[in-house]
DNA sequence: TTGAAAGTTCGATAACTATCGAATATAACT
DNA sequence: AGTTATATTCGATAGTTATCGAACTTTCAA
């Protein structure tokens, strides 16, 4: 049952998008690919095995928040811009401004 | 150990806040407190129990972003609208306006 | 076709969380 | 003093999640 169909953001529960922001690692991938614009899996350790990195991949996406592109192996994740404006406008901009630990 | 000190929303873990929104419950809530400006736990039960309730009020104050007036046996609960604003400008306007579910 | 590289999925585990009712605490009222 | 109203804390439970390594899939290269 894999849809490959990325959700919906604006049919996504908010508390959704929040709880997947809601841990410091996926917040650093987040903050990482404001930078980047787009980004393979393996540039994005964070320390971490790559099964977990890929477990918080997979909650970004379902919350809505990035998207992913196949290139033979490579897997490139980007974050759904135009989505995320239309939702909740401005937001982004918090995000890369935003200072303090993560 | 009980510290009755709101905890500076500056130096908290950025995660811990979006965790603390990553609830439907605590969404509501907030948005309630929007509105409201001031509430005590009593008018605000979202159908749970008054100890299901004094979590989720636990978990946005310990994430910095109510605070709470006791007077009597009322606790008066009121968002922390300046230190929000200082961390996160414009975070509770994109809050007030957002929609789609929570 | 064999092998390597990049990711995902699976199974397990330890930690965390949302929820409740019962017990407790505090203040106000009689 | 005893009672009521408001809210917190405690203990239990069922469900969720972050993490890992192992197994698997797919693509490309030798």
């Amino acid at each position: 049952m894999k849809s490959h169909v990325s959700p919906n953001l604006k049919k996504i529960p908010l508390s959704m998008v929040f709880d997947a922001l809601g841990d410091p690692v996926r917040l650093e991938i987040l903050q990482f690919l404001l930078e980047k614009k787009e980004v393979s899996c393996g540039e994005c350790k964070c320390g971490l095995s790559k099964s977990t990195m890929s477990h918080h991949f997979k909650v970004l996406r379902d919350a809505g928040l990035i998207q992913r592109r196949e290139q033979g192996t490579l897997h490139y994740m980007s974050i759904r811009r135009a989505e995320i404006e239309q939702r909740l406008p401005g937001f982004l901009e918090i995000l890369k401004r935003v200072s303090g630990p993560l």
